[in-house]
DNA sequence: GTAGGGTTAG
C-alpha cells in the first residue's frame, strides 16, 4: 500500500506548468523578500511561521526544479507543513520524494512520517508503515496508538497497547493518557479505573496530561465525583483541567454549577481558551438563561475567539434555540470558516420555528457551495419539511439522499418522512415507506404513525401500529403515552384503562410536569400540584383571571385527553399548568417537562397552544416559550412557528 | 538533541 504511495510518478509536463510554478516562485521570493535564501531555508522558514501551505508550494517548486539536498531540518519543516494543512497531497508528495530520492529514515524521522500519516487521517497507510517499521520506540507505539484513538477504533487501541506492553514492557504518562481516552470513548469505567490504578503506581498521576483525560474520562464514564476528586487533586490547574472538568458537570445536567465553575476560573485568572467558551456558551444554551448567553459571547469577542468554528456554531445554536433566528443567522452570515455543523445548526434553528422555506433555501445555497451534506443534514432538512408541511420538497429531498448524495436514509430519516405524511393525512402512504423500508422498522418509525393515526383519528390503523410497537424494546413511556391518548380522545375508556395498568404493571410512571422560569437570575421552579411558592396564591388568581378573559374568547380546555382516572381536582391542575403559570408572571417561561397530555411527544399540545395564542391576544404581549424540541413565539394572537397539530 | 499526549459545536 504505502510501496505504491512510494511509487515514483511521472514528471510533470515542463511547459505551462513550470511557467506557473517560476511565477509562484518569483511570487514566493518577493514576499519573503530574501531571495538569496535557497528553496530549503525558505521552507523551513514558512513552516516555523506556520506558513504551511506556502511551505508545500515552495516544495513542489523544489521538486521541478530537482537537484536540492534535502536535509533532516527540512523534512521535518515539512512534516509540519503537513500536518498544519492537513494535506493528503502533501504528504503523498514528501513521502514519494523521500522514496526516489533514497532518503534513509532514522528512528526519528520514521516516527515523524508515521506521525505525518496519522495526523492526515491516512490511517491505513500509517499503519502498514508502523507494521513494516523495523524498530519502534515508545514514540512510535504512542504515535500509532494515538491515531487509532483519533479514529475512534478504541478496541484496536487496546489490541496495541497490549501488544506494546508485552513487546517492551514499557509505556509512559502519555500512552496512559491516550489510553485513558480510549476508554473514555467506551465508555466503559472499570478499564479506566485500572489505568487510573496504574498511573498511580508509575507515579505519573501528577501529569497534567493525565489528569485531564482521568476527569473527562470519569465524567463521561457517569462518576463526576471521580472527576472531582481528580481536579481537586491537580495542583497546578490548567486551562483544560478547568475546561474538562466543567465540560463534565455540563454532561451530567448540572449546568448551575458548570457555570459557576467557569466564573471561579475566571475569577481564579486561569486564561480561558475557545473550548472554555464553546462549552459555556452551550450551557447557557441549556440553561435558557439569554443574559448569561449575552455575557458568554461577549467574553469569547473580548478573549479574541470570535473567529472559532466551534464557538460561533455553539452561539448559533444557541440563538436558534432562543428563538432568535435573526441573531443566529448573524452570528453565522460572520463566519470565515463554516463546517457542515454550523450549516445543520442553521437549518435546525430554521425547521424548528417552523421556517421550512427558508431551512430548504439555505440547504440549497449549502448544496451551491459545495458543502457535503452528512445524515444530520438531512435530519434537520427532513424534519424542517415536516413541521412546515413541505411535502414536495421532503420527498425530493429524501429521495435525493441515496441518488444523489450517496447517504443511506437511517430510520430517522423514514421517521421524518412518516411524520411528514402522516401530518399531511397520507397514512397509507406512510405505512408503505414503513414496509418498504430496507430494515426492520423501529419504534421511533411506529410511533411516528401512530400518531399520526390519533391525529387523523385512524383506530383501526393505529391500533396496528400501537401492536407494532407493544414489545418492541426497550419500552419507551412516551408510547404508551401516545396510544393511551388516541383511546382517550375517542372515548375507548376501558382500552385506556388496560394502558394505564400495562404502564402499572411494568412500572412505568409518567413524571409530574415541571415547569420554571428564570426572574432576576433566581429560578421559579413550579410542578403539577404543588403549591409551595410563596407566591402561589397570586399566581393563581392570575391564572383565573387569565383563564377566564381567554374563554370569552373562544377558549376552552380539551378535557377529553386527559385520563380518565384523573379527578376534578388534578384536572384543574392540568390545565393550570406550565406556560400559563409562567405566563401569570409576564415572563417568559422555559418549561422541560410538559403536562402529562404533552408526554407523548414532550411538544406544546393544541390546548397549551390555543390558550398562549388567546393570551398573548388578551395581554398584548410577545410570549415566548420552548418545548422539548422547538420554541414558539407568540404575538397578537399567532404563533410564528405554525400550526402543527 | 530532535519526536508522541488532555478539553469544544449540529
Amino acid at each position: 500500500m504505502v510501496e505504491q504511495n512510494l511509487r515514483p510518478k511521472p514528471k510533470p509536463k515542463p511547459s505551462k506548468l513550470h511557467a506557473d510554478v517560476e511565477e509562484k516562485a518569483n511570487n514566493n521570493e518577493k514576499h519573503l523578500n530574501k531571495s538569496t535564501l535557497g528553496l530549503c531555508d525558505q521552507i523551513e522558514k514558512l513552516a516555523f511561521r506556520k506558513r504551511y501551505q506556502e511551505a508545500l508550494e515552495l516544495f513542489e517548486i523544489l521538486e521541478i526544479e530537482g537537484g536540492h539536498e534535502i536535509t533532516n531540518r527540512t523534512y521535518d519543516a515539512l512534516v509540519n507543513a503537513c500536518i498544519g494543512s492537513k494535506s493528503i497531497r502533501g504528504v503523498k508528495k514528501v513521502t514519494n520524494y523521500m522514496f526516489n530520492h533514497g532518503f534513509e529514515l532514522d528512528q526519528y524521522m520514521s516516527n515523524r512520517v508515521l506521525l505525518m500519516h496519522v495526523k492526515c487521517g491516512m490511517l491505513i497507510d500509517a499503519r502498514t508503515l508502523f507494521d513494516e517499521m523495523p524498530h519502534r520506540n515508545l514514540v512510535t507505539w504512542n504515535t500509532m496508538i494515538a491515531g487509532v484513538v483519533d479514529a475512534g477504533d478504541f478496541i484496536e487501541a487496546y489490541r496495541l497497547f497490549l501488544m506494546m506492553w508485552s513487546e517492551s514492557c514499557e509505556a509512559d504518562s502519555r500512552t496512559f493518557a491516550t489510553m485513558i481516552r480510549a476508554t473514555a470513548g467506551l465508555g466503559l469505567i472499570y478499564p479506566g479505573k485500572e489505568l487510573h490504578s496504574c498511573v498511580v503506581k508509575m507515579g505519573d498521576s501528577d501529569d497534567v496530561y493525565v489528569a485531564c483525560s482521568l476527569i473527562d474520562m470519569y465524567s463521561k464514564c457517569g462518576s463526576i465525583e471521580d472527576a472531582q476528586s481528580i481536579f481537586d487533586a491537580m495542583s497546578e490547574k490548567s486551562t483544560v483541567g478547568w475546561n474538562s472538568i466543567i465540560a463534565g458537570y455540563a454532561l451530567h445536567g448540572y449546568s448551575e454549577e458548570a457555570l459557576s465553575l467557569y466564573y471561579e476560573m475566571q475569577d481564579a485568572g486561569v486564561p480561558m481558551d475557545h473550548f472554555t467558551f464553546s462549552i459555556v456558551v452551550r450551557i447557557c444554551a441549556r440553561l435558557g438563561s439569554l443574559e448569561h448567553a449575552k455575557q458568554a459571547h461577549a467574553g469569547l469577542v473580548r478573549h479574541g475567539f470570535s473567529l472559532d468554528t466551534v464557538a460561533n456554531t455553539a452561539l448559533v445554536d444557541l440563538y436558534s434555540k432562543w428563538g432568535r433566528i435573526e441573531d443566529a443567522r448573524n452570528v453565522f452570515d460572520r463566519m470565515h470558516n463554516k463546517n457542515i455543523i454550523s450549516w445543520n445548526a442553521l437549518i435546525a434553528g430554521y425547521g424548528n420555528h417552523g421556517r421550512g422555506e427558508e431551512a430548504v433555501e439555505l440547504f440549497e445555497k449549502m448544496l451551491s457551495q459545495r458543502m457535503r451534506p452528512n445524515h444530520v443534514t438531512f435530519l434537520a432538512v427532513l424534519s424542517a419539511c415536516s413541521y412546515s408541511g413541505l411535502l414536495d420538497h421532503g420527498w425530493e429531498i429524501f429521495e435525493s439522499m441515496s441518488s444523489i448524495h450517496n447517504i443511506s436514509p437511517r430510520a430517522m430519516h423514514y421517521a421524518c418522512m412518516i411524520e411528514l405524511l402522516g401530518r399531511e393525512g397520507l397514512l397509507d402512504e406512510a405505512l408503505a415507506l414503513i414496509r418498504d423500508a430496507p430494515f426492520e422498522p423501529t419504534i421511533n418509525m411506529w410511533a411516528a404513525l401512530l400518531t399520526a393515526c390519533r391525529f387523523h383519528k385512524n383506530l383501526e390503523l393505529g391500533r396496528f401500529a400501537a401492536e407494532k410497537l407493544y414489545g418492541m424494546g426497550p419500552e419507551k413511556l412516551s408510547n404508551y403515552v401516545v396510544l393511551l391518548n388516541i383511546y382517550n380522545s375517542m372515548g375507548k375508556l376501558e382500552e385506556a384503562a388496560s394502558v394505564i395498568h400495562t404502564l402499572k404493571q411494568k412500572g412505568l410512571r409518567m413524571l409530574p410536569a415541571c415547569t420554571w422560569i428564570d426572574i432576576k437570575k433566581q429560578a421559579h421552579a413550579f410542578c403539577s400540584g404543588d403549591d409551595s411558592h410563596e407566591m402561589t396564591k397570586e399566581i393563581y388568581q392570575r391564572l383565573d383571571e387569565l383563564l377566564l378573559e381567554i374563554s370569552k374568547h373562544g377558549y376552552s380546555p380539551e378535557a377529553r385527553y386527559l385520563l380518565p382516572d384523573v379527578d376534578k381536582k388534578e384536572e384543574q391542575m392540568l390545565l393550570y399548568h406550565s406556560e400559563k403559570l409562567a405566563v401569570a408572571f409576564g415572563l417568559i417561561s422555559t418549561p422541560d417537562y410538559m403536562p402529562l397530555q404533552l408526554m407523548q411527544s414532550h411538544r406544546i399540545c393544541n390546548d397549551c397552544h390555543n390558550a398562549l395564542k388567546l393570551i398573548a391576544k388578551v395581554t398584548e404581549r410577545e410570549i415566548v416559550v420552548r418545548d422539548a424540541s422547538r420554541f414558539h413565539r407568540f404575538k397578537d394572537g399567532d404563533c410564528s412557528c405554525g400550526d402543527y397539530w
